[in-house]
DNA sequence: TTCTTCACG
DNA sequence: ACGTACGTGAAGAAT
């Protein structure tokens, strides 16, 4: 059986489905038409074809050579469409998840790249099919060779080529020559087609015979021409003759069709909004799959598991100035865990694994000992430790009473500086992409569903493999990402904001918060009542029950049996949100008693439920997670729970926050503040005098916005002209269009348009420098914070008007979100050093975005107060001055301003 | 697992 | 003509 080879002719590809599809967008509003094309393409060919190689040729930039002959070729090509352009890069991260080698070579055309791989394959038993719709493949044409167009869905063979031009593949050079090409700028000789091309050639067999013998040529023109043009059909002889000798290195396994990244692919296309492919590539799969090769690091390990093998460990372990450690342990939850084993590292090829937990039988080492004999190394300052997620361990050791202190490079953390939203920083996904390499996975060890087992419970050899592989990834990837930060310019960013970062929340989830549970189980048997109460209303007023959580089965009672009208719709239905229920309860009595219900129902699920189950009995106190690495603007998000999302906005949920409280009687709440730190920061980045001024005097922001709009002064503006004035302020912020701020606030889209112009009028330098962000971004291709923290941002138009797409307000958010975060990261550092150094009893517990939580003795309410203002205020010197306003109080509810 | 809804800055 | 502020996480229903 021959072997089959599949080359895709890419841009050829790309225009003919972006032409044949309409418009489509992703969720986020970028166009996706030659993306979802391609796509279904690759599909089918992998699918319908099975080709044993796939190669996509692309064109590479670089100076063309066929420039080097003739100045004009391709000279009236036209620019690529605006529409096209974002899809570029999509289909090459698509190309890259379906496992497609992409090959091109700089200067030459995919179609060199093509003829050479043709050539290539010339002496091997190997069936060639090339996807174009490009004529000028077709001297490629042979026996093994076919060409393929998708949207007609035609083969073209080598005799189909003597039907259509009446010339052999030999001669399709001599006949395009001749013929020339309007679309690539290919002169030829003029009043020779196709047909005439056809009768010379089949008369004379090549162009120099035809030139040569330009005499016996029918008709005085011809003739004349012939001979006029001769050169010129010569150079068009060599524009149209494609190279079969390019540099090419061919990685034949790379080539290797169907080794889908099943993973990427998936968060593509749930990027891209492409939800039926999801499930149709999982089909494409040959299963089993064959493990790609392994890392280029020859890796070994060994298993340390008597007191004997222990001293040599740790004398070597001593010797060492840098090395990862990486904790197996009973549990997901870090302050819940216990050890299982240590496996460490420090050159990424040998291996250690310390088993202190096994199967019965099993050899392991005292859990004390080692601990024990550890904790001097760990504590060291300056010995760097490093790990994926360091956090985790740094927590676990906590609790066995070990304080890491010389955080090294966490290649997770790092990773989010090289590419905030990437869409993974977990150790596989690295491992793949900086080492080729693919990890064992944790089924391996434990399976998976509910035939689990617990890692103590595998047989330390297994473990050991395992584990010793994670630190020496690990290891070998904190080399790499280190040196990637460098070169990018984002090492300190790392070394000073980002690692110093990873003690002060391993310290901040260590200590938890106290949570009043007695609290909380008061208001849920309250809120249990009142929900009975209103879903008794609301069946009366249904005329009949039904599941109120249900959108789908609300839907039905409102839309089909009370004939309210429909408001607005999702994917699925008619949409029965909170807005569409407000608007409803205008003409009937059931959805407010809806959004009463939801309202409670929502606080007593999400929190007051839900809270007490999340309080760790052995510290009485909830342990959320604080993630580094999660926001793609440099926040940090919060689970498990969410701690940055406890209800404030209506009176009903704010009472959840009297439910926590200080860890001591005698102790209090701290919390400060930023007062408007984005609007601060655009005042600081726009350099606009008069926000600067506004801020400077001390004003009211909004009311103050609001003075300048309306052209009043602040004394005439009432607090609907303030509320307007918030909204537009907001509206700066997220990059507004006329109909978000009309929405918003319940005005006309030309009124908003007003507004906004009216703003843009009396701040004519946040106008500039919004202007001059998007230009910059455009440039370079990402957003970048007042820190030096870059998020790639793709598809801003170099266009600037003011009616913004996703992208472009994505950047101008990410500027001044991510510039926040820039500044409380610092605030939490220079705050978290000055407790340590006066050796404040006060300590940080949660950090809600231009918010900082602390707990404080009674006593120390002051000191604390002044050290927290004091390096909030001065965390960053901006042009405008930052403000910090402080509150304390026996729990989160019941705070009263200080100072 | 995905969708809808809703809590926060 | 179309869809529309930015960034998160969690619960419950539907698939």
């Amino acid at each position: 059986m021959p072997k089959s080879l599949y080359i895709i002719d890419t841009f050829s590809l790309i225009f003919q489905v972006f032409h044949a599809l309409p418009e489509m967008t992703s969720p986020q509003g970028e166009p996706t038409n030659a993306v979802y094309g391609v796509t279904r393409d690759l599909i089918t060919i992998l699918r319908d074809r099975k080709p044993d190689w796939l190669i996509a040729a692309m064109d590479v930039r670089g100076e063309n050579k066929r420039n080097e002959v003739y100045e004009e070729y391709k000279a009236n090509r036209s620019e690529m469409p605006e529409e096209l352009v974002p899809q570029i890069p999509m289909i090459e991260q698509l190309l890259a998840g379906f496992g497609v080698l992409t090959l091109g070579v700089p200067g030459w055309e995919a179609d060199d790249v093509i003829a050479t791989l043709v050539e290539t394959v010339a002496d091997q038993d190997v069936d060639v099919t090339i996807i174009t719709s490009d004529k000028d493949i077709r001297q490629l044409l042979g026996p093994k060779v076919q060409l393929y167009n998708f949207r007609k869905n035609q083969y073209l063979k080598e005799a189909d080529l003597q039907k259509e031009w009446g010339v052999t593949p030999a001669q399709v050079i001599d006949f395009q020559a001749l013929v020339g090409d309007s679309v690539d700028n290919i002169p030829g000789v003029p009043l020779v087609g196709p047909k005439k091309a056809s009768a010379l050639l089949e008369k004379f067999g090549t162009l120099e015979e035809v030139l040569a013998r330009a005499d016996e040529a029918p008709g005085a023109k011809l003739r004349e021409n012939l001979k006029t043009y001769a050169e010129q059909a010569r150079v068009s002889k060599i524009l149209v003759t494609l190279r079969r000798d390019l540099p090419l290195e061919v990685d034949w396994e790379a080539a290797r069709a169907g080794q889908l990244n099943l993973d990427e692919l998936a968060e593509l296309f749930r990027q891209f909004g492409f939800r039926r492919f999801a499930d149709e590539v999982k089909t494409l799969v040959p299963e089993p799959s064959d493990p790609p090769p392994s890392a280029a690091v020859e890796r070994s390990w060994e298993l340390v598991e008597t007191a004997e093998k222990f001293d040599r460990f740790l004398s070597q372990l001593k010797e060492q100035q840098q090395f990862c450690v990486d904790l197996e342990t009973t549990g997901l939850d870090a302050v819940q865990a216990d050890i299982v084993g240590w496996a460490v590292s420090w050159d990424g090829a040998c291996g250690y694994y310390l088993p202190v937990q096994a199967p019965p039988g099993q050899a392991v080492l005292d859990a004390d000992t080692v601990a024990a004999a550890l904790k001097p190394i760990l504590e060291d300052p300056e010995v760097e430790i490093c790990n994926q997620n360091l956090k985790y361990d740094m927590l676990v050791l906590r609790r066995a009473g070990i304080e890491l202190q010389g955080v090294g490079v966490d290649p997770m953390v790092g990773h989010y500086l090289l590419d905030a939203g990437a869409r993974s920083h977990g150790l596989d996904e690295l491992s793949r992409r900086y080492l080729q390499h693919e990890m064992i996975p944790i089924s391996d060890l434990i399976g998976k569903g509910k035939s689990q087992k617990k890692i103590s419970e595998v047989d330390v050899d297994t473990v050991g493999e395992y584990a010793a592989e994670d630190a020496q990834i690990a290891w070998q990837l904190a080399q790499l990402i280190s040196e990637e930060l460098k070169e990018q310019g984002l090492w300190d960013l790392y070394w000073d904001l980002e690692r110093p970062l990873i003690s002060i929340l391993t310290a901040l989830e260590f200590r938890g918060i106290r949570v009043n549970t007695e609290l909380l189980q008061g208001m849920s048997a309250e809120f249990a009542e009142r929900l009975e109460a209103i879903e008794r209303e609301i069946y009366q007023e249904a005329g009949r029950e039904f599941n109120i959580a249900s959108p789908k089965q609300l839907g039905v009672i409102l839309f089909e049996e009370l004939q309210l009208p429909v408001v607005k719709k999702t994917k699925t239905g008619a949409s029965t949100d909170q807005e569409v229920l407000e608007k409803l309860a205008a003409v009937h009595p059931l959805p407010a008693k809806l959004i009463e219900y939801r309202q409670i129902s929502k606080l007593k699920s999400t929190y007051v439920d839900a809270l007490p189950e999340l309080v760790n009995p052995e510290t009485g106190r909830i342990h959320a997670s604080f993630n580094q690495v999660v926001a793609a603007t440099g926040r940090l998000s919060s689970s498990d729970p969410n701690l940055q999302n406890i209800p404030i906005r209506t009176a009903e949920g704010r009472r959840i926050r009297q439910a926590f409280i200080p860890g001591e009687s005698d102790w209090r709440l701290l919390c400060a503040d930023y007062s408007q730190v984005e609007l601060r920061m655009l005042a600081h980045f726009s350099n606009d005098q008069a926000l600067v001024d506004a801020f400077e005097r001390g004003d009211d922001i909004h009311t103050a916005v609001a003075a300048k709009i309306f052209n009043a002064g602040p004394e005439a503006v009432d607090a609907e002209m303030r509320r307007v004035a918030k909204a537009v302020n907001f509206g700066v912020i997220y990059g507004q269009s006329p109909y978000g701020l009309s929405i918003n606030l319940g005005i006309s889209q030309t009124e908003a348009a007003e507004f906004i112009e009216g703003y843009f009028a009396q701040y004519a330098g946040v106008d500039r420098f919004l202007r001059i962000l998007l230009e910059e971004c455009a440039r370079t291709g990402y957003a970048t914070t007042i820190l030096g923290r870059r998020r790639e941002i793709r598809g801003i138009r170099s266009g600037l008007g003011r009616q913004r797409n996703l992208p472009e307000r994505t950047a101008i958010n990410t500027v001044i979100q991510g510039s926040a975060a820039d500044l409380i990261k610092r605030a939490m550092i220079q705050t978290d050093q000055r407790i340590r150094k006066d050796q404040h009893p006060g300590a940080m517990l949660l950090q809600i975005h231009d918010e900082l939580v602390f707990e404080v003795p009674a006593a120390e309410i002051e000191s604390l107060s002044n050290i927290v203002r004091e390096e909030m205020e001065s965390a960053l010197d901006l042009d405008v001055p930052l403000k910090v306003d402080i509150s304390v109080g026996n729990d989160w509810l019941n705070l009263e301003k200080l100072g």
